[in-house]
DNA sequence: CAACCTGTTCGCCA
DNA sequence: ATGGCGAACAGGTT
């Protein structure tokens, strides 16, 4: 699930919790999604203290703790942040579970791409600090972003657009949403790609965050029914522009789906 | 039962 | 050194 809007949905999830004291931490601490944590720090350091506040930037989230105690959630595939009550019995998959008085945070994942980091110090860690601004952020301008299709152009447009370094956040539906937006196809290397067309990204990119966050990212709800969203994995799915069959293959390694008719 | 999956990282190659 | 690609990771779902 979680590309953008859904990691911001997750997000606040934990926001029930914000100013509350964790009374108890259970951890999977053998799990993949600690690779590289120091799991023992994690279940010393968090107990008695405060959640203070939470950030999210692409895929990446980062909860604040009293105590100069930060922790990093990436949901990878199947990860997710839920509010249990504090009567909660863990099962296989909640790797982590932090208990407050009234409730327990809980995040879970199945599969095990997600991932669970831990820092200790008086300012945010240097691994959350990395990387190139948010797709929906003023700074993500034409120029950046055409700069860094440049510089990725022998590869296919719709591989560019999963790269998390200049494209923080998109994940598959989006680069299709994307694509079919801007109508360009997603095989297009992106060195290939025309001025309009690059506009057309720029813009298309933007609004599919921006409008995702309004609708999934504030309370899961529901993008708007012309969307390919809706569309791209039932058999036999339909363009919304023009009622084609949508075409489905590997682009970029991943399952991809696009309209062959609108799509240039 | 086999194929499939909304993500990242690694090793190999150009 | 940089960029592109395929495999690997794990377990649930179709």
């Amino acid at each position: 699930m979680p590309e953008l809007a859904e990691v911001e949905y997750f997000r606040k999830r934990w926001d029930a919790g914000l100013g509350e004291r964790i009374v108890a931490v259970q951890l999977h601490g053998e799990k993949r999604i600690f690779r590289g944590a120091d799991v023992r720090a994690i279940e010393r350091r968090l107990v008695r203290q405060k959640l203070l506040r939470s950030r999210a930037r692409g895929k990446q989230m980062l909860f604040e703790f009293s105590g100069d105690n930060w922790i990093g959630i990436h949901l990878g595939m199947s990860g997710k942040l839920r509010i249990e009550d504090e009567k909660f019995y863990p099962t296989k998959h909640d790797h982590v579970v932090l208990r407050q008085r009234k409730r327990t945070l809980v995040f879970s994942d199945a599969r095990q791409f997600g991932r669970v980091r831990f820092h200790h110090g008086a300012d945010a860690p240097g691994w959350w600090e990395a990387g190139g601004p948010e797709i929906h952020s003023r700074q993500f301008t034409k120029a950046r972003m055409q700069e860094f299709v440049r510089r990725h152009g022998r590869a296919p447009i719709k591989a560019v657009l999963l790269l998390q370094s200049g494209f923080p956040g998109i994940g598959n539906w989006m680069a299709d949403e994307i694509l079919w937006r801007a109508r360009i196809a997603p095989r297009r290397q992106g060195g290939k790609l025309t001025e309009a067309q690059l506009g057309a990204l720029w813009r298309s990119t933007r609004f599919v965050a921006r409008a995702s966050l309004l609708t999934i990212g504030r309370d899961n709800s529901n993008p708007p029914q012309n969307w390919l969203l809706h569309e791209r994995w039932t058999a036999g799915g339909k363009c919304p522009r023009d009622g084609q069959t949508l075409r489905r293959a590997t682009v970029g390694g991943r399952t991809t789906a696009w309209c062959a008719r609108c799509q240039r």
